[in-house]
DNA sequence: GTGCCTCGAGTTCC
DNA sequence: CTCGAGGCAC
């Protein structure tokens, strides 16, 4: 596909058409990368489209597109970084936008803590630029990786050994053995400037912000590139340590200072809200003159053992918030108003904008999702933008949410046609023509199509194969919709995922390889990964079926009571919603209720979805759940029930703390509950235990039993 | 019944 | 990343 005419003899018709073709192959590529999608081409094959583009941009400057890729940050494929797993998760940070966000933080870290006192929290810029990981081994730096998805990340060691902030010794005396420094890469706007300047001059591609500078300095294959890149490094975190920094974050963050790193210099002690709140505005004040990027300010709770007992929500910290700054805004016009459908059949409208730049980025889509945000309702029917609606052809101020989802802040109503008309949300699915209904108490309206629905069919292959469930590689979103609409090899379900090679190899012609840019290699590739994702743990499976409201957690949680798939499919069978020994067994899970049980079963139950599951597990070895006690803790594995007032910790805390160690925290005693945790107060549950003859113990006990003081 | 807390679902751009 | 809503504790 990259043999045509040679640049030299192009003419200027064809030069401009061959940009255009190369301008979109190229984004597709960089998606598909980037996105973990199929990697439908070689890195040759790549390099030689970017190649064949700057060549005829340096024949033709006045052909350069506006956006050309040769401008694309982080075009650059970088096959050449290897993969790291954290020990440690790489997690993000809740966010808050304003004080009260801060007070109900602050309130919430007491009450979980049971703390009636303040609480002292550190403050320190949050600086926009990359994240990254560097290992120390006895002091000498060994591996540094990116963030990643926050659990693998790309080793960068030799890119991240150019930067003069980052120590490749430590210094000082008892430097733990281990230590996972954590910071953030970033670029000053000086230097940022000057390479941009530098860059113009040579008529290289220069960069929209510090951060895309930053990002795409560091992920060089090149590291002597990297090197010629003035990049900066703060450290503030860590993750796996062999022996503690300090008690304290502020005094874990003086000795990442002493050791040799450079620290934040306006990181401060708050005692409370008022002392956050007052250092936000401080910083904010200073935020034009510090000389490089930040978006907000992060607060930290300082003593580590009380870190240590807030523990983690699922992805993030319960002892830090990022308290960001107002996000910039920028006025564009509404061009149309677009229909998607999701997999579950959600009708969700997109907001199709003249592209304009807000923070950096140039962006054309905006998320309205739903009828009521569109009008200018919230779910509870609260006016939002001044209950001011959007209509087509207004001129809509646009802001990123968090940095990164585009959505529309107002509506100027003063510059909107005379003309124009409220806009008028589908009741027909526009892909398949069915009813889409709105539930009553429901924000979305659904197209009733189900598997008949096109939309949804694709959809649901898509979540089919997406990551968390069976991530199938060189299957991505891109080639599954190709694949829906193949008259040949279609796939249509699951299963034919899994009969496409037999269907292949049964025909005389082999259309696999002979698809446009496939070949005998890439025929090898996928069916390879297909074959390798036969096996399959059964909480992905679950997963993917992409049943509604059952989600990664939910089909975990599935999975671990019914262990096989065998007992979990025949338990789906024999239930019927509302009651019965299966229908109880299902919604006696912690963390399964009514809503997701009958989901659950009615799907089991529906004719043409059973029999896509069941053709689909013919073709399946599925892997019975592992249970997994991580801790030699006595209460690993073990079903607990707290009931009454406990005195030394919250509900909360108490339950964090048994789930770590590797125990199940449920609601009520039953049969199977192991051990009453009862405190003062304590009454029908321990009724319950008692006639049972399930073991009771006070907190005191309890405590002991953990080994907590 | 009300008020958290989490999870699920959908979305954008790199 | 955000919103809606499911699930559970109080």
């Amino acid at each position: 596909m990259i043999s045509e005419t040679a640049v030299e003899n192009l003419t200027l018709a064809q030069a401009r058409e061959d940009l255009a073709r190369l301008a979109s192959l190229i984004t597709d590529a960089n998606r598909a990368y980037h996105g973990n999608d199929a990697p439908d081409l070689t890195d040759a094959d790549f390099d030689a489209m970017k190649h064949r583009n700057a060549a005829i941009e340096a024949r033709f400057p006045s052909l350069k597109r506006a956006d050309s890729p040769s401008d694309q940050v982080g075009a650059a494929p970088s096959d050449g970084f290897g993969k790291i797993k954290h020990d440690v998760r790489m997690l993000s940070l809740e966010n808050a936008f304003d004080a009260a966000d801060i007070t109900d933080f602050d309130d919430r870290v007491r009450k979980f803590l049971g703390l009636s006192s303040a609480v002292s929290y550190t403050a320190e810029p949050k600086i926009d630029g990359l994240s990254l990981s560097l290992r120390y081994v006895n002091g000498r730096l060994t591996q540094p990786a990116t963030r990643g998805d926050g659990e693998t990340g790309e080793n960068v060691t030799d890119n991240a050994r150019t930067i003069a902030d980052i120590p490749q010794r430590l210094q000082g005396d008892n430097i733990p053995a281990l230590m996972d420094i954590r910071g953030e890469v970033y670029m000053s706007h000086a230097d940022f400037a000057a390479l941009n300047a530098r860059n113009a001059a040579k008529a290289d591609k220069t960069f929209a912000n510090p951060r895309n500078a930053a990002a795409g300095s560091l992920r060089q294959l090149d590291a002597s590139i990297t090197a010629s890149r003035p990049l900066r490094f703060f450290a503030y975190a860590w993750g796996a340590l062999s022996d503690p920094l300090a008690k304290t974050q502020s005094g874990a963050i003086a000795r990442l200072h002493d050791l040799g790193f450079q620290t934040n210099p306006l990181t401060t002690l708050c005692n409370g809200p008022d002392a956050m709140l007052a250092q936000y505005r401080a910083i904010e004040a200073q935020r034009a003159t510090l000389g490089y990027d930040i978006d907000g300010v992060v607060y930290k709770v300082d003593d580590l053992a009380l870190q240590s007992r807030l523990g983690f929500r699922s992805s993030t910290p319960r002892w830090a918030i990022a308290h960001k700054f107002p996000a910039e805004l920028a006025w564009t016009r509404l061009e149309s108003i677009d229909i998607q459908v999701g997999r579950t059949g959600a009708l969700s409208p997109v907001a199709r904008l003249k592209p304009v730049t807000v923070g950096g980025v140039v962006v054309s889509n905006a998320t309205l999702h739903n009828e009521d945000y569109i009008q200018g309702r919230d779910s509870r029917g609260n006016p939002i933008r001044q209950g001011r609606d959007i209509r087509v052809g207004d001129w809509v101020q646009v802001y990123r949410a968090g940095d990164v989802i585009p959505k529309i802040a107002d509506v100027d109503l003063a510059q909107r046609p005379a003309t124009s008309t409220p806009y008028q949300f589908p009741d027909l699915c526009p892909d398949c023509g069915s009813p889409a209904i709105r539930e009553p108490g429901d924000a979305v309206r659904r197209c009733t199509g189900g598997l008949i629905c096109p939309a949804q069919a694709v959809e649901r292959l898509k979540h089919f194969v997406a990551r968390g469930a069976f991530d199938i590689e060189g299957l991505g979103a891109k080639q599954i919709e190709a694949f829906f609409n193949d008259s040949d090899l279609p796939i249509k379900t699951p299963a034919d995922i899994f009969t496409l090679a037999a269907r292949d190899t049964a025909q005389p012609l082999r259309k696999l390889k002979n698809r446009d840019g496939w070949g005998e290699k890439s025929v090898t590739n996928l069916v390879a990964a297909i074959e390798d994702k036969r096996q399959i743990p059964l909480n992905r499976l679950i997963f993917a079926l992409g049943i509604r409201h059952v989600g990664d957690s939910s089909a975990s949680l599935l999975a671990n009571h019914y262990t096989s798939w065998a007992t979990f499919e025949a338990a789906m069978t024999a239930a019927e919603i509302g009651s019965g020994p299966e229908w109880r067994d299902l919604t006696a899970i912690d963390g399964v209720g009514d809503v997701l049980a009958a989901s659950l079963v009615t799907a089991f139950h529906h004719p043409a979805e059973r029999a896509a599951i069941d053709a689909l597990a013919a073709q399946l070895s599925v892997q019975d759940a592992v249970q997994n006690a991580p801790s030699d803790s006595p209460v690993a594995g073990k079903t607990l029930v707290f009931t009454g007032t406990l005195e030394k910790m919250s509900r909360a805390e108490a339950k964090s703390r048994a789930e770590a160690l590797g125990a199940k925290v449920a609601g009520s005693v039953s049969a199977k509950t192991d051990l009453v945790i009862a405190g003062p107060g304590a009454g029908s549950k321990a009724k319950a235990a008692e006639a049972l003859g399930v073991a009771i113990i006070d907190e005191d006990a309890w405590l002991a039993l953990i080994g907590a003081t």
